[in-house]
DNA sequence: CCCGATTTTGATATCGGTAACAACAGAATT
DNA sequence: AATTCTGTTGTTACCGATATCAAAATCGGG
């Protein structure tokens, strides 16, 4: 930057203001500035300019897997905005582990990110200390907290539960399976059980243990999911899968077993990925607003960091989902 | 620090030792800081620490597009391995565009990025001269280019397709048609091509221009896909979708208008993922090293950046792959 | 027990910018 | 014409760490 402002006749500071703050700088210095920058090929360093503003334009993000198509949507609506903002995006994953998340959460901090962005919504206290205390603002994304550590950009898993499983009752289901990833560490299955019990309650059916599953990751996972439930309870007509692999895995096993579906049993889905339209017989499933979080997200926080908008603190966004009826159900 | 500092009595600098080379400090004052450091709750401030040590423990990723499962497994092979070190990975999409990847080089390269991982193997004249300048150590991911910018880690598209072609050549189908994406700005889709062209000659089968098709992304391409192949040239035995989701929409496709596969026409897939193991029938593929790549990138990455390691300059990774054959062929 | 070698610690400059305020010129006000 | 205001540019200090080299402490050997 000295070699640009020597090479220009001007301060570093005249420099500096040219190509952060143009309509400070009379249009002659600026055209000489940048003429110079040019010729010299000069790039701002980005580190020393945060440092010595103590402003950072890059955001952290803590996701529980990176290989998981749900939270790329996110992730696409996020860097899109950030993108046009000129911020970064910092990703790492958390393994849906809290410890690895706060470990995460440290790192990025001392790394100044100027906001953070995190997936899960259960932290370890040490987590919710270290945020509290550097004060930057920060988003929760994948349910809507009962404690919120400050905004929150999400839809309310409980209510998405509750509306599918309602939606199969008003079909005439009577016996309606749930599945579900392990509930441990994870509050997004155990709201989507909740939702699912409230709806049992309301549609007037009764709890059945035997009914409730959970299980691991992928599509074997599903398979698996369908044919345990199948086994124990042969009277069941439907299965709700919590997760959008889990359900496709169930699909692909009824036609090997060739269960027919839906005469046989109905299979319902969590979250709409372009597969469920694409198998026959399509599944019914629910659209959440993945991309639309990752934009609201992104949106909030730059108000937050560029516009100081500090009336944003602790906002709450419940973004609408949808119910898509298909041939499955 | 400076607080850190006069609370333990001792001078920066030793604050700074005690931090990163610990070896270098007596016993004593290792303790006196790190208690200093606990009681204040210091947190590094990295930005300071990279600024003045002109090391950066933060890596650039510029992939294609976040929301495409083939890339998320080397993300997580770079990612796990990356932290391990205490890196952090700054992660953005080209949209499949030089110069938006140009645009994105160059707010890594302010950013002080330590090194840069790039998938695309095309770039804009101004891209490559940009990272020349900057010395910064930079893999290649996507394919193995004629001319490299430095280090290269993938499999050959090429050499993959080629062996595809010949696998089904092998078996015996005769009229075997080859679908990717567009192939513009895209050398991994036109390697392939080379690659399917390649075989077929080595097979003796004359090249048809009707059965070599490009489409865009998602399922409903692959079906788009089938359908045309099969219009066109009623006679062809065998389509090979370069790309995953092609390929399983080209299935969904053929369920749906009852082809039997491979009875009717056999179908094969560039990746392996889950999903082509699970539909019936299971579908025969590549199996390419996307998580291996992800995991080397990081290590010759680290190897330059913290060993200095410079003999791995300009080293090509060329990895191995497999033909999985399955029940679709 | 002293001296040079080695290890440990500290003082200072610096990394590359920006904040804060000072200096100055020309325009507007009185 | 003197005064105030406004807008532009420069000066200086500092952001929070590390590199470098000097100073102090420790050590081993004659």
């Amino acid at each position: 930057m000295r070699d640009v402002a020597v090479r220009a006749g001007v301060s570093t500071m005249t420099v500096s203001r040219v190509l952060n703050e143009p309509g400070k700088v009379s249009e002659e210095m600026r055209e000489r500035v940048l003429k110079a920058v040019r010729e010299i090929g000069y790039l701002p360093n980005h580190l020393a300019g945060s440092l010595s503003s103590n402003r950072s334009t890059t955001i952290g993000l803590i996701v529980p897997s990176i290989d998981n198509s749900i939270y790329t949507q996110t992730v696409k609506g996020l860097s899109e905005v950030l993108k046009r903002s000129g911020f970064q995006l910092m990703i790492a994953e958390s393994g849906y582990d809290p410890n690895e998340e706060e470990e995460l959460i440290t790192v990025f901090l001392s790394h100044r990110v100027g906001g953070l962005v995190l997936h899960s919504t259960e932290h370890t206290p040490q987590a919710v200390e270290k945020i509290r205390k550097s004060g930057i603002p920060v988003v929760e994304n994948g349910n809507i907290p009962k404690e919120p550590l400050d905004m929150v950009v999400s839809y309310s898993n409980r209510d998405a539960s509750y509306a599918m499983t309602m939606h199969l009752g008003r079909l005439g289901y009577r016996k309606i399976a749930f599945a579900s990833l392990y509930s441990v560490h994870n509050d997004r299955s155990q709201d989507r059980l909740k939702g699912y019990l409230a709806a049992l309650k309301q549609l007037g059916h009764d709890p059945d243990p035997r009914m409730v599953l959970e299980t691991g990751r992928g599509l074997a996972a599903g398979a698996e999911v369908v044919a345990r439930v199948m086994q124990s309870v042969p009277e069941v007509d439907a299965l709700f899968c919590a997760g959008e692999v889990l359900a496709a895995g169930a699909l692909f096993e009824c036609q090997r077993r060739n269960w027919s579906v839906p005469g046989r049993i109905a299979l319902a889905s969590f979250d709409d990925v372009d597969l469920l339209r694409h198998v026959s017989p399509s599944i019914t499933t629910l659209r959440l607003p993945r991309y639309d979080i990752g934009e609201r997200t992104a949106r909030i926080l730059l108000s937050r960091i560029i516009d100081g908008a500090d009336h944003l603190r602790g906002s709450i966004v419940d973004l609408k989902f949808e119910v898509i009826q298909r041939e499955s159900t």
